[in-house]
DNA sequence: CGTGCCGGAATGAACGTTCAGTCCGCAGCG
DNA sequence: CGCTGCGGACTGAACGTTCATTCCGGCACG
């Protein structure tokens, strides 16, 4: 049984691998070297987490925990679907803007074979259990119902909303363009043009 | 020097690479394993590549420029916009549903720190060094000029499409939405409502 | 019978993981 | 209050494995 002494240190361990592996890709971080951004012995990581792999799931649930909470923090409920939309899309930027290793660590985890399916359906799953439906998906599909949006598949939708912004978000951080919050506003407003029926 | 005396074999190599990376992911693909299902000795790889990572790079090249064929073939040149964007949104999800290996390889190379910056630029280059300029970027920045389109960053607009056309080629690929030409269609004309001006 | 490509065993480096020893804080005793 | 002994978290050198790369005996072809 792993018995986490000091949370602190496990922390220290998480944010080392988000930061290596955002850079560097998993396969080129080795456990020693996040031991030694960590700050602690090459053998104490194994105090916290069985292997490599669990290690690198746990700093999954952690990055998508943060994100979640940030999503949730301030969603205008019960206004319009339009606003609603654009605190998910303003949220999301902001928070891929200002984490950039928390995106480029979730973009290694979701794209190489780590997490495939089953981890979207998780994602999706822990976004959808709040009792007022705090999430993209559940909103799309109300906008899908009420006429707003095309009559295309939930998911299709979805795409194009993350598929965007994912996309800008990595050329933000590669510098090819600049993501201010004007550009942002500019951005959602093109993206919901493509979700809207006209 | 490298004498590449067997082309065919060559490009044996060069599938069984797209196919196991595709799969498997970078880190977990060994050289053996390529040697393996390209039925040659692990020595012959050395033959036609350098190492590990020429082989990766060639391996792109050679998806890259297979695409890059798929998507000048019937170009409408002279068309309308509307025309020539269907064109391009049509080419590549047909290329990335037909070679989902080619796709998949593509995701991983792009988004692992392996093919960051240059590669893109490359990528572009190659496209728009093209006399006509049949290209997504040079197709973009006309409509921009013309008014057609949304005043944006160039780049801007190639995320939204991009973005949405990747991430849906890869929920097809896993089974979340199938993409045929009906699909494919509606979605060209959302992402058409995203850039254009309205 | 020579020549040069080929395969796959051999090699050495690098990695994930382990474990014997170290260190630290505390409790109990003098 | 100080000294000593103890428990367990921590360390990092060592281990066994895996991998990229090399090397050489054999084989096919001329």
């Amino acid at each position: 049984m792993i018995h986490q002494t000091d949370p602190e240190k496990r922390q220290a361990i998480l944010r080392a691998t988000i930061e290596l592996v955002a850079k560097r890709g998993f396969h080129a971080t080795p456990m020693a070297m996040i031991a030694a951004r960590a700050g602690v012995g090459a053998g104490s990581i194994y105090r916290y987490f069985a292997d490599k792999e669990i290690l690198i799931h746990e700093t999954f649930a952690e990055v998508s925990s943060r994100m979640h909470e940030a999503m949730v923090d301030g969603y205008p409920r019960g206004e319009s679907i339009r606003r609603r939309y654009e605190h998910f899309f303003l949220c999301m930027s902001h928070f891929f803007v200002e984490n950039s290793s928390d995106f480029a660590f979730l973009r290694q985890y979701f794209d190489s074979p780590f997490g495939t399916a089953l981890r979207r359906d998780k994602m999706m799953e822990q976004q959808c259990r709040d009792t007022d439906c705090e999430s993209l998906s559940c909103l799309i599909e109300e906008g899908i119902k009420s006429g707003h949006f095309k009559d295309l598949p939930p998911l299709a939708h979805i795409c194009i909303v993350f598929g965007s912004l994912t996309s800008l978000a990595r050329d933000h951080i590669h510098g090819f363009l600049t993501l201010d919050a004007k550009m942002i506003q500019l951005i959602a407003d093109a993206c919901w043009d493509a979700l809207a029926r006209h």
